[in-house]
RNA sequence: GGGCCCCUAGCUCAGUGGUAGAGCACGUGACUUUUAAUCACGGUGUCCCGGGUUCGAUCCCCGGGGGGCCCA
C-alpha cells in the first residue's frame, strides 16, 4: 500500500471513530465570533498582561496546519488562508468528548474553537480552548508544512492546495480582487456606467485575433467567444450612453506564454467627446490610483526593476521608437520616411531579422519592427502613440496624416498593458477599413477583421467623437504583485488535459 | 512551431547499469506553555508511459505524455 493510500485509510478511520462518538462529522453551520484574520488584526499586538486583564473570549474556525502534541497539552495551528493562530488544548480545560475529538484530528481538518486569548511562555498569541468543534475532514495528506508546494504544475492544476499552503499565493489573488474593485470605483466615480455585452458573438470583432468557435443547438448557429467587447460598447455610445465600461473576459485562440492566457480579463471603456490624448491623462491617473490603493505606493518592484507608476508617463511615437531603435541597431541613420515606404521598411526589417510576409504594407512592417526592437525595453510606463492606420482598422486617422491613427498602447514591465484610440466614426471610412481587412483575410491572415454590417449601420446613425480603451487586468495585476507569469495571477490557468 | 531543462514516497529533494534513499508527513510509545517541538521504534514506491540495448534499466538509446524557461 502506498503512503498516500495508507494515510487516507487512517484518516477515514479517524472520521468513522468521530462518528461513533456521536459527533456530526459534516455539520451544516458554525457561528463564528471572529475570523482568524480578525483576531490577529484586533488583538495580535496585545501583550501577555493586557490579554490576561481583558480575558477576551472568541469563537473562530480554520484549517489545521500543524499539530504539536504533548500528551495532555497540545497545540494546533489554524489558518483562515491569510493568517494563522495557535490553539492550546489542555486535557483538563476541555470536555472529555472534545479531548477525544482532538485525538482524532488530522493535519488539514477544519475545526471550530471556543476559548480565550492569551500568550504562552514563549509569547505566542494563542487561544486557550474551552471547546472544540469538528467541521470537516481532510481525507488526503496535504503538502509539507515547511517547503510548502513549489511544483508549479500542481499549483496551477490544484490551486486549492496552493492556496492552503502558500499564503503568498492567496495574497496575489486578494490583490487582484482589490485591483478590480479599485478600477470599478475609479470608473464609477467618474460617472461611467458598468455594462455587460455579449460574450458569444456571431462575428468576432473589435480586435485582430483568432477566435474560439462554439455552437448554439436550437438556433443551429455557430458563434464565437468574443475576442473583444469593443463593437458592442461603441453601439451603446451610438445609443447615447456616453460613458460606459465593462470588466470581463476575452478569449483569443492563440499561443500560451508567460504573458498570454487564452482567456484573460479586460477593462474596456468608451467616453463620448474624449480623444486619445484625454485617455492618456486618465490612464496615468487610473494606474497610479489603483497602485496606491492596492499596494500603498505608486512605486513597485517588478523582477529586477523598480518601476515608478507616478504620472506623467513617458511618451514616444511608434515610428520614432522604431526609427531610433533601428538606427542604433544598424549603426546608420534610419528616418521615419524610410518606415513609411514599403521597400525601405522591408529592407530594414530584413537587416534586423524581422520577417516580412507578402502583402504586408509599411505600417505592418514598422509595427513589427517596433515590437521586436522596442517592446521589452519599455519597463517604465510608456505611452507608445500614433500607430500606422494599416494595423488599426477601428481607429481615427490624424487630421494631417491618413497613414497614422490617433492610437496609443501603454507599456509597463516590457509588455502591453493598455490599448486605446480615438474611435473611427466615419461609416464610409470604416467600410473601407473592413474591406482592406478582408483582403488580408483573403491572403490568409486569420487574425484579420471581418466585415460587420450592423456595426457600420450603427455608425451611420452617428457615433459622437469618442475615445475608447482596453486595460489588461491580468497584466496590471502582474505588475502590482511582482508576478513573472500571467498564470500566477489567474486562479485556474488553462492547462493541457491530463491522461 | 523551434531550442534547452525537469518528471524518483503525500510534499521537498538526493541517488545508482546490480535488493531504491533522506527530511517532513504517517503509525506506536513518552511528555500539561510547544512552535520546522524533541526522543525512541516502525511501514512507505507504476523511479511519468511505451519500446529498444543489456544477464540485468529508475539510470543508456528511441518514441510518446505532462510541465517550466527562452525564442518565433
Amino acid at each position: 500500500m502506498s503512503s498516500q493510500e495508507e494515510q487516507v485509510q487512517q484518516r477515514r478511520a479517524n472520521l468513522d471513530a468521530l462518528a461513533n462518538l456521536g459527533v456530526e462529522v459534516y455539520p451544516r453551520r458554525f457561528d463564528r465570533r471572529h475570523t482568524i484574520s480578525d483576531l490577529v488584526a484586533a488583538y495580535g499586538q496585545r501583550t501577555h498582561d493586557e490579554l490576561e486583564a481583558d480575558r477576551i473570549e472568541t469563537v473562530t474556525s480554520g484549517r489545521i496546519l500543524a499539530i504539536r502534541a504533548f500528551g495532555k497539552a497540545n497545540f494546533l495551528v489554524l489558518s483562515d488562508g491569510l493568517e494563522k493562530i495557535q490553539v492550546y488544548i489542555r486535557q483538563d480545560s476541555v470536555p472529555e468528548l472534545d479531548f477525544k475529538l482532538y485525538k482524532l484530528l488530522d493535519f488539514g481538518d477544519w475545526v471550530g474553537v471556543e476559548g480565550r486569548l492569551f500568550r504562552t511562555k514563549t509569547n505566542e498569541f494563542t487561544i486557550w480552548a474551552s471547546r472544540l468543534h469538528f467541521l470537516a475532514k481532510c481525507l488526503l495528506p496535504l503538502p509539507e508544512k515547511w517547503h510548502g508546494l513549489t511544483d508549479v504544475e500542481i499549483r496551477y492544476r490544484q490551486r486549492y492546495l496552493d492556496l492552503v499552503v502558500n499564503p503568498d499565493s492567496r495574497r496575489v489573488f486578494e490583490a487582484r480582487s482589490r485591483v478590480v474593485a479599485a478600477i470599478r470605483a475609479f470608473m464609477t466615480g467618474r460617472g461611467y456606467l458598468e455594462v455587460e455585452t455579449p460574450m458569444m458573438q456571431p462575428i468576432a470583432g473589435g480586435a485582430l485575433a483568432r477566435p474560439f468557435i462554439t455552437h448554439h443547438n436550437t438556433l443551429d448557429m455557430d458563434l464565437y467567444l468574443r475576442i473583444a467587447p469593443e463593437l458592442y460598447l461603441k453601439r451603446l455610445t451610438v445609443g447615447g450612453m456616453e460613458k460606459v465600461f465593462e470588466i470581463n473576459r476575452n478569449f483569443r485562440n492563440e499561443g500560451i506564454s508567460t504573458q498570454h492566457n487564452p482567456e484573460f480579463t479586460m477593462m474596456e471603456f468608451y467616453e463620448a467627446y474624449a480623444d486619445y490624448q484625454a485617455l492618456m491623462t486618465m490612464t496615468e491617473e487610473m494606474i497610479a490610483t489603483v497602485a496606491r490603493q492596492v499596494t500603498g505606493s505608486d512605486q513597485v518592484t517588478f523582477g529586477d526593476h523598480q518601476i515608478s507608476l507616478a504620472p506623467p508617463f513617458a511618451r514616444v511615437s511608434l515610428r520614432e521608437g522604431a526609427r531610433e531603435a533601428a538606427s542604433r541597431r544598424l549603426g546608420r541613420p534610419v528616418s521615419e520616411g524610410d518606415l513609411r515606404v514599403r521597400e525601405t521598411a522591408a529592407a530594414i526589417a530584413q537587416q534586423v531579422g524581422v520577417e516580412v510576409a507578402a502583402g504586408e504594407g509599411p505600417g505592418t512592417i514598422a509595427t513589427h519592427l517596433f515590437e521586436r526592437l522596442c517592446e521589452d525595453r519599455l519597463v517604465q510606463p510608456t505611452f507608445v502613440y500614433d500607430f500606422p492606420t494599416e494595423v488599426s482598422p477601428l481607429s481615427k486617422q490624424k487630421p494631417d496624416d491618413p497613414d497614422t491613427v490617433e492610437r496609443f498602447e501603454l507599456y509597463i514591465g516590457g509588455f502591453e498593458v493598455a490599448n486605446a484610440f480615438s474611435e473611427l466614426n466615419d461609416p464610409a471610412e470604416q467600410r473601407r477599413r473592413f474591406e482592406a481587412q478582408l483582403k488580408n483575410r483573403a491572403r490568409g491572415d486569420l487574425e484579420a477583421h471581418e466585415m460587420d454590417e450592423d456595426y457600420i449601420r450603427a455608425l451611420e446613425y452617428g457615433l459622437p467623437p469618442t475615445g475608447g480603451e482596453g486595460v489588461g487586468i491580468d497584466r496590471l495585476v502582474m505588475i502590482l504583485t511582482n508576478s513573472a507569469s500571467i498564470r500566477d495571477v489567474i486562479l485556474f490557468p488553462l492547462m493541457r488535459k491530463r491522461d
